[in-house]
DNA sequence: GTCTATAGCTAGATAGAC
DNA sequence: GTCTATCTAGCTATAGAC
């Protein structure tokens, strides 16, 4: 085929078939071939856009990223830090839970990949203006992370294998773990609930006074 | 070569020379070939002893599990759940922190090793005995795992490059992101026993009373 | 229980035509 | 900017000798 009139491919078309192929079939499944057949081109084409496949898979990860809302940073936030850190941790949640098998490589840290860092970068700066000491707001920033990336990435419902059979000899205190998928469902929600509330109770307890903010 | 009088391999020779490697290299580089040349001999003889490559990473998942301890929630335990869970929660991180790679396996769930289920098993059974709800101590279980997966796999040591110019433009509350690995580290333990700590007073509040427990 | 040999696949990436 | 053809390299697993 010679040079198309108008680009067969983009970026953006890629990448959202990349994830699409993630999501469905898991990171191993993201090959050259896989993701160009998905695309109805040949696979070589596509380093006409990204000049390796790392290149490619930094990009998909940050468009996940690029999911999590952060506007409750911003100046018409308010200075009610709570309610900021929990709508945030759920969108958090939410962008991730939605793309579980590309969430070990985006846990690793940001890199270089812009959303990744914006983020880091507002929520950092949202705590220190609420008053946290510069310490204590990027270890906030850090245990918030590990709940949510964990919270994504070690779902309970994803867990359990569904055999009765294997708890009840074994394993007394498992005999509700082969529950249905949506109990399980329901359980990691409660479980990212009840800890996002016990850790923003513990984080106000840990709260500086105004005269010791610094 | 011939058979040998004694064994060259073993289960457990082939597992920890497979978990050095990972650790090493990467779960990537966990190749039937690499593993074998490291214990000198051939790849195929690795056949002997695992039936497919998935049995043996299950098997290298589960040895890291083993090494959590599990004794806080036995009878001489006590009925400290906070002080219990505590200790759990840092044996558990630091079994998971020393092999970080293969995190993202071992994140997904326990699947059938016995090692996983026997973790579950004695977290949800202690945290009943000492008062807590059984929908409760399921979330609670699974939370704390969210937060302990999340802290080995989500590290704030490893995911910041150290390259100062990065921040300075476009990131202006990064600026102090690019420490040495020493400092990393340390930002890493405290987050993590900040949020241990808030956590545990968070779910303290929600502790019933002793007349409303089931 | 280890070896050699190899089957059968899949991968990422490049060269050069159009 | 996409194609075909191809290179080089890696992988899991099996067959059969010893």
């Amino acid at each position: 085929m010679a040079r198309p009139r108008t680009p067969l491919l983009s970026r953006d078309r890629i990448v959202m078939a990349a994830l699409e192929l993630v999501d469905a079939e898991g990171l191993e499944a993201l090959s050259t071939r896989r993701l160009a057949a998905g695309l109805s081109v040949s696979g070589p084409s596509l380093y006409n856009h990204f000049a390796t496949k790392d290149e490619l898979l930094d990009a998909v990860v940050d468009s996940v990223m690029g999911e999590v809302d952060l506007g409750m940073f911003g100046p018409e936030g308010g200075a009610d830090w709570r309610g900021a850190l929990r709508d945030w941790a759920r969108s958090y949640r939410a962008a991730l839970s939605a793309h579980p098998n590309i969430v070990p490589v985006l846990a690793q840290g940001p890199g270089r990949r812009p959303n990744a860092l914006r983020l880091a970068d507002a929520v950092f700066g949202f705590l220190v203006d609420a008053g946290w000491p510069r310490g204590q707001a990027t270890r906030i920033g850090a245990l918030m992370r590990y709940f949510i990336t964990g919270s994504a990435l070690a779902s309970f419902a994803a867990g359990f294998p569904e055999d009765a059979q294997l708890y009840a000899a074994e394993y007394p205190h498992l005999g509700e773990a082969h529950l249905l998928a949506e109990h399980r469902r329901a359980i990691d929600d409660g479980a990212f609930e009840t800890g996002l509330e016990a850790l923003l109770d513990g984080l106000a307890l840990r709260f500086p006074a105004p005269e010791s903010r610094g």
